[in-house]
DNA sequence: TCTTTTGAACTGACTGGTCAGTGCAAAAGT
DNA sequence: ACTTTTGCACTGACCAGTCAGTTCAAAAGA
């Protein structure tokens, strides 16, 4: 037993090999989605023999179903960091917001794939891994929540606003926006669209120059 | 002969089951997932036997980029009709923009499930109805983008605002905001969703009350 | 008015193919 | 020694698309 113990790499053959099929499982899905990607694909793509898939996974959805907390996981962990970095830095929560917001295109700019995927597949209902995926949604929009009822507590922003509504339409304006960035203007640089985002954000639209 | 002549209510008994087709896979496959929801189940639904499915389009995919091209044809008229009703009204673009904010969580309130599988599908790559959806897609962002680009030209926006990624970021912003209303607290109304997103667009959320 | 014909619309059983998941003995890795 | 991977044949369910046949309302004929 204790498989994956080291703190360092984890790299047992094993992890290597899941890591593999995750990769390999990402691209697939986000191109066509869960049901038009074959079992047999996956494993030709990772390299690895149908069974190994089999031997790593009790079945295609539980793959599938690790795989979002796996990349979950990352998304949330980033946001948070974020937030904490600007706390420490003496920011306020509109300097957490815009730091959050980087976050997650720094995010995309790395697992284009994954989000893709997401962004498919969570409002979707009568699924065998909805639950899965409201789990993991909250966890990512609770993150950014909790910084804009802070920024209500300490009156940096109207008590007025809708915490619940008003995350979601932030990381709607972020996911989409990136997205379309990947898919529509990919030369541009992140530090770009990051301007347009924050100038958004902070409601510079209106008005002259 | 002579069959499906009148131009009145345009209501042959083909165009009948064409709706009701229309009608049953757009649940469906926004439930589901294109792959995931079979032919059958479709005509089923729609009370209707498989092969009258093929007798009124060529293909599973046929009818899916038909169902694609008739909601976005709903959408894009109803956003054109909110601009160009404030500019008759005489209100600025800000209005313009409110309006068509409104008239997107209008459509979405009607037809929420042509809008969960509009957006799931909008960012795929490698499937056979891309260009399609990339055309329907560019149908929809033109209007926004042509209301911020008239802003720009009056003055009332920035100059330096980036009009497509403006576009785009809005759109999520509703998208995902409405999405989130109708699978996670249906029971809000319209009005109030409205006013939440409103605020955030004319970056009413800093500053006390 | 009544009968016959026509053809568009529809039906549903059937076909050919695909795919998730299994089983297992042998090989490779640690 | 034991864990992991391989290779590959196999099964049973499922599904897109086909096609020979049915229905029926309206046109043509008597």
């Amino acid at each position: 037993m204790e498989s994956s113990s080291a703190a360092s790499g984890g790299s047992t053959r094993r992890e290597a090999t899941r890591q593999k099929l995750y990769e390999a499982a990402v691209t697939l899905i986000a191109e066509q989605g869960f049901s038009a990607t074959t079992v047999d694909e996956i494993a030709e793509r990772a390299g690895v023999a149908k069974g190994t898939v089999y031997y790593n996974f009790a079945s295609k959805s539980v793959l599938f179903e690790e795989l979002l907390r796996h990349g979950v996981g990352l998304l949330t962990a980033s946001l948070r960091e974020a937030a904490e970095r600007t706390a420490r830095d003496g920011g306020g929560k509109v300097d957490a917001l815009d730091a959050m917001v980087r976050a997650g295109l720094v995010f995309i700019d790395r697992y284009p794939s994954f989000t893709q995927l997401y962004v498919a597949e969570l409002w979707r209902t009568n699924r065998a891994w909805q639950s899965t995926l409201m789990v993991v949604r909250q966890q990512a929009v609770a993150v950014v929540e909790g910084v804009l009822r802070e920024g209500v507590e300490s009156g940096e922003f109207s008590d007025e606003i809708d915490v619940p509504l008003t995350a979601a339409a932030l990381v709607g304006m972020v996911l989409v926006a990136a997205l379309d960035w990947k898919s529509f203007q990919p030369e541009r640089s992140l530090d770009d669209v990051h301007a347009a985002l924050s100038r958004l954000l902070q409601g510079r639209v209106s008005g002259r120059h």
